[in-house]
DNA sequence: AACCATGATTGAAT
DNA sequence: ATTCAATCATGGTT
């Protein structure tokens, strides 16, 4: 009955004149134009009749409607009718899908397409997934546990968002699949009593697919929204930037002014110093960054704090030079103190044979100039500390 | 609230 | 891959 109201509309849409011009003009039916036979006009008055019939359908009941409609679908001229409705709704049917059949890809759809892949939701992968691939770059970077202790948290709940997502998209594209089948079914069952053409079936999965992606990327949207926000709570460095303990800003300036002349600390230091102030290396990378952009910016601002960490050193390596003295007065055999050799090492490298050094380092002219005045300037200073005890 | 300090990020250069 | 330079965003201070 759905079928037969679909029917009764269609022709009402059409029209009955339309319908009957079409079947004249379209169909091999009327033999030829000359002689209008006797034979012919009882043809036109059937389908007449039949028309007539089809259109008055509508005011009847149910039943008569039901009984009519088997009539008609008996009716030797059905199936010639049928044919011309089917012509005729290809032809209307294809000026109306013309218009939208090109279909650009969704320029949002593809920004989210690509923070989800991005952010390893819709990797290519299983499971652990990119998230653990790139927790464990971050780890072999960082080279510290530290930072996968931080994350693991956040791992955790990624790889949740993840699967809710895997399912929530697994179950849109089966219903999709199911709900596709289903109309195929339906508008095949109806197309054998109503015209339906292969593009109209088309088109119609056209528009479910249209329909479950809108949804798709509604799912895919909350999914970044909720990345987004999850990132902002467990991830952003930014957002919850802690400075460095006292301690671990002491030993970076510590070394930071030892090596003035070359403050770029080997892998292996940054390992060491990441150890000792217990960040990570890349977090010691940062800050070297940092101090030496800001320190080369304005090097008036940071002369207190270099004095300060400057005669820090010279008292240490003097304090382990006096250590290695007295061990070496008191009849014991020699045996260097690391600390001194390092700093006695760093000592002879910015005086003495580092002009090159000091060529490729940042710091000319002036500059060097005035290291070299504060490593002298220390060196009394620790001269004189070694004088008073 | 305004301000500076500071750790992290980003994009370009190398 | 590392560094620089600019920038962001927060932490402290005033």
């Amino acid at each position: 009955m759905d079928s037969m109201d679909e029917q009764s509309h269609i022709m009402q849409s059409l029209g009955g004149v339309t319908l009957s011009r079409a079947l004249h003009g379209g169909m091999a039916l009327a033999p030829s134009l000359e002689h209008e036979s006797a034979e012919e006009d009882a043809r036109k008055q059937d389908i007449g009749d039949i028309l007539h019939q089809i259109m008055a359908i509508t005011d009847q009941s149910l039943d008569e409607a039901q009984a009519k409609k088997h009539g008609l679908n008996c009716h030797r001229m059905k199936p010639a009718l049928f044919s011309v409705l089917c012509e005729i709704k290809e032809k209307t049917g294809l000026s109306i899908r013309g218009a939208h059949d090109d279909e650009p890809p969704d320029p949002q759809l593809m920004r989210l397409d690509n923070m989800l892949l991005a952010e390893g939701v819709s990797g290519p992968d299983k499971g652990g997934g990119s998230a653990a691939v790139a927790a464990a770059a971050a780890a072999a970077v960082g080279g510290g546990t530290d930072n996968s202790i931080e994350h693991s948290d956040y791992r955790a709940k990624l790889s949740q968002i993840r699967q809710i997502y895997h399912t929530e998209l697994e179950k849109y594209e089966q219903a999709c699949n199911e709900f596709t089948t289903h109309v195929m079914n339906l508008l095949r069952e109806q197309s054998r009593t109503r015209p339906i053409s292969p593009k109209e079936i088309e088109c119609m999965v056209g528009i479910i697919h249209r329909k479950f992606s809108s949804i798709q990327m509604q799912l895919k949207q909350s999914t970044c929204e909720a990345v987004m926000i999850l990132r902002s709570r467990f991830l952003d460095a930014r957002r919850k930037r802690r400075n460095f303990s006292k301690q671990a800003t002491e030993i970076l300036n510590e070394y930071f002014y030892s090596h003035l002349s070359n403050p770029y600390p080997t892998e292996e230091a940054k390992e060491e110093l990441a150890k000792k102030c217990s960040i990570t290396v890349s977090q010691v990378s940062n800050w070297f960054g940092n101090k030496r952009i800001r320190y080369k910016k304005n090097i008036s601002k940071f002369q207190e704090e270099a004095n300060l960490y400057a005669a820090k050193t010279a008292v240490t390596a003097t304090q382990a030079a006096a250590a290695a003295v007295q061990n070496s007065q008191s009849s014991s055999p020699a045996t260097p103190n690391h600390g001194f050799q390092m700093k006695d090492e760093d000592f002879q490298l910015d005086s003495t044979d580092s002009k090159a050094n000091l060529l490729t380092s940042m710091f000319t002219g002036k500059q060097v100039l005035i290291h070299y005045y504060y490593y002298y300037y220390y060196y009394y200073y620790s001269l004189f500390f070694i004088l008073k005890s």
